[in-house]
DNA sequence: AGGGTCATGTAACTAGTTACATGATTGA
DNA sequence: TCAATCATGTAACTAGTTACATGACCCT
């Protein structure tokens, strides 16, 4: 059972707690969103394909007339999700970033522009990383006391290397700065 | 003229002097790739498509048997890749990582394999790290001296944030040492 | 009463991939 | 002569998105 990055993460969400398909959507974004976000229109599907292989199992657990499926982890999940996390096949990673690409041919622009530019990419930096200071961080702080350590560690890891980002754009502008003057 | 990514990179590649739609992607393969890598079949719909509306012009230059095209950038290419480079709108970023999406789940394995997939994730940072250093960053020299400097800043960005996230695993990977031993 | 949240799903679309298909040129 | 590279394109697929559709519950 070769899971993908969607189906474990959605195991992994059950196995951290989460019961409903919302509950594992939510979870995602306060969590694994700045590293791996995932849509409802995802989550759902997902979820079908993975009670059909019996890795998870529904129950329904309706809230007075409000429905709803409850989730759990089947021994064949857990050990899917644990086969997933020991494998040592490549874990690729794509990393797209449009400002960067303009940034790439910013040769085109006046200096002006081009130090506009380098400050637009340097708030956006910034601004990500008091994202996930303030959003993602606190969340696995609270979690942290009574379990599980790592999501604490990857938040960490996130604001750090956005703040590298944001520190390296923060440079470069001012040495532009010095060469155009303000 | 709005153009999206993969347009403004093909436009900025035959601008920087790329001809065909073979050394645009062997161009993106050596630059742009670590922030927006391209294959081959987007290249030539795209390039279509370009010319449809105007933004280039292609002209038919077979080399012996080998046929060829070759492509210009047209003054409303030249125009739209400037607005798209001035544009302050979003310029949304997206980051997937396998990798770091483990981390986060690692507390379902035992100490040592944590310390493992930690290492691995740090080797895998320092390659990549090593990859544009080695592979990207001389192009980058290469034609710094000539004129566009921002290919360099941009390589160089890239090294600097990988080799920020290196480290950061690095540390984590001596606090793993320290606790379960080796 | 009405907005925000909890909840589930589908449909239509967009962006990207790998694999296939073809063929010439170059250099060891 | 044979592998690597130059060159162009299409087909089939995968992964993801936003928009649509529906409805209950909760708080002010």
């Amino acid at each position: 059972m070769e899971l993908k990055p969607p189906a474990s993460l959605i195991l992994g969400m059950v196995r951290l707690g989460a019961r409903s398909g919302y509950s594992i959507k939510k979870a995602v974004d306060s969590s694994t969103r700045f590293f791996w976000p995932i849509s409802l229109a995802q989550v759902y599907p997902q979820l079908a394909k993975l009670v059909d292989a019996d890795l998870l199992e529904r129950t329904e657990d309706p809230e007075g007339a409000r429905r709803r499926s409850s989730y759990r982890l089947r021994q064949a999940g857990h050990d899917a999700l644990l086969e997933w996390l020991r494998s040592d096949r490549e874990a690729p990673m794509v990393f797209r970033d449009e400002g960067i690409l303009r940034l790439f041919f910013a040769d085109a622009l006046e200096p002006k522009e081009q130090l506009a530019l380098v400050r637009l990419l340097r708030t956006r930096a910034e601004e990500s990383a008091a994202h996930v200071r303030e959003n993602i961080l606190p969340v696995a702080e609270s979690v942290g006391g009574h379990g599980p350590r790592f999501p604490l560690l990857t938040a960490r890891f996130g604001i750090e290397t956005r703040e590298s980002a944001a520190a390296w754009l923060a440079k470069l502008e001012r040495e532009l700065e010095a060469e155009v003057g303000d």
